[in-house]
DNA sequence: AAGGGGCGTTTTGCCATCGTAACGACAACA
DNA sequence: TGTTGTCGTTACGATGGCAAAACGCCCCTT
């Protein structure tokens, strides 16, 4: 037998809407094979064949497409409780990578799985195609902050949403984080490079917006830093009331 | 009693993937109040409290943000057959506004007509949930797409897509298609101003790379457009094996 | 304690890309 | 015939990319 308190997806989950004991259950299930993997380490290769999805345990994991002159795009960063992969749900071959940020430990799970959940509980189907969204949503959030803002502004919605997506997960946080990201990957989240990240950084820096101590990134003005970077928090004002009956 | 056949979004769907006559009908009930609509037509706003999605029977629709400066960012263009306000599933109050871009019919239907839908019809679920990655996918595309590469690249890779996804419903398009969109919108779509849109397209126009009569686009180089815009035809190799069986 | 390698950050100068502003042409429409 | 919307075109300049080097820090080695 395993506890059901080992499923971190289903705690995730449960942060936002109640689940019963055999949705936990179910849940619990795609995680029994935890696999450990060293910072770097690639989880999975654009365009192999999938047939793995992963639920990210510990550690930060990121999902990225590399061009044909190289450059890097970084489509999103993963923490604990995440669901990964799910872009492949559809397409026969990978359409994106995944590389370990940090050590982590993520586990895999078989598509098929996912099939059977999907089958026998559909309001668990249903909370599925709502994360889906709000990935989605996440993702246009994004769109808009690369197509239209400046890269002051980028950088500081791209700290606010980071902040935010790890304060979901862990209540200790209050004004400041560890964002164990490279000023490169930062970079290549929002489509500058590092040497102009780390301008905008200093700048806002300067002006007292935030500031950083070996690695720690403190939010001095986040009102400011809100204003600057157009940002509207999406942990905020969901609605779960619509979804089936457990 | 109404036809199977008028709902348009099974036949999307069942372009994809065989539907039983159940499924067909319950997807046919979510477009029994078309609605017209005239070009610019407000049909979402954002922030607005929603209680409706939308299926899109004929037209086209966008879905766009403003931001405090006054810029807007197209977030996506809508063809027939598409599901609209996805987006919109899991909070309150819309996150993106939903305006015509041309005369259209839309068919709304309740927040929870798509619950009793997702409980009934596990299949049909399980196929949501992947449209909706696959717009995610989509969505990723386009943010490699601002985030990495070039005007040109951008403008090249923005006409292959309207192109592909136009050809996945109408079987008479070769080479050519009315895009239907001006320059200021194709721009308001890949971060760019009208007038770089503008050099852009002609650049690529005495190129020999497209041509134009009347707002018509005429492809004729793909391979090349292709290479230039790095651009991924995602409606190829999609795996649907994995559904649930209807 | 000293040396060295690796990694990330900081800094600089140069300049291409792309945005801004402004205006003309043209067609559709009222 | 004015009005409105879209496209075409230009001059100018700011934003942010590129290349290269130095710097600081950590960890390993001797």
């Amino acid at each position: 037998m395993f506890l059901v308190a080992t499923s971190c997806f289903a705690a995730r989950l449960a942060k936002q809407v109640p689940l019963s004991d055999a949705e936990k259950k179910a849940l619990a299930r795609l995680e029994e094979n935890p696999r450990k993997v060293k910072r770097g380490a690639m989880i999975q290769r654009v365009n192999e064949t999938v047939t793995e999805l992963f639920v990210l345990r510990e550690g930060r994991v990121m999902s990225f497409v590399i061009l044909p002159d190289g450059s890097r795009q970084i489509l999103r960063v993963y923490f604990p409780g995440d669901f990964i992969g799910s872009a492949s749900t559809i397409y026969s071959k990978a359409p994106e990578s995944l590389v370990a940020l940090s050590d982590a430990i993520v586990c895999p799970f078989d598509k098929h799985a996912l099939r059977r959940l999907l089958e026998d509980y559909p309001r668990v189907a249903a909370l599925l195609f709502l994360l889906s969204n709000a990935e989605r949503v996440a993702m246009t959030d994004r769109l808009a902050s690369l197509g239209r803002t400046s890269a002051k502004a980028r950088v500081a919605s791209f700290l606010l949403d980071m902040f935010d997506r790890l304060r979901v997960t862990d209540d200790s946080i209050t004004d400041s984080f560890d964002l164990k990201l490279t000023q490169e990957e930062i970079g290549d989240s929002i489509g500058l490079t590092s040497v102009h990240v780390n301008r905008m950084i200093r700048q806002m820096e300067q002006e007292g917006l935030i500031s950083r101590t070996n690695g720690r990134i403190i939010l001095n003005d986040m009102a400011r830093l809100e204003e600057i970077g157009h940002y509207t928090n999406r942990h905020k004002d969901m609605d779960l009331d619509w979804l089936p009956v457990s």
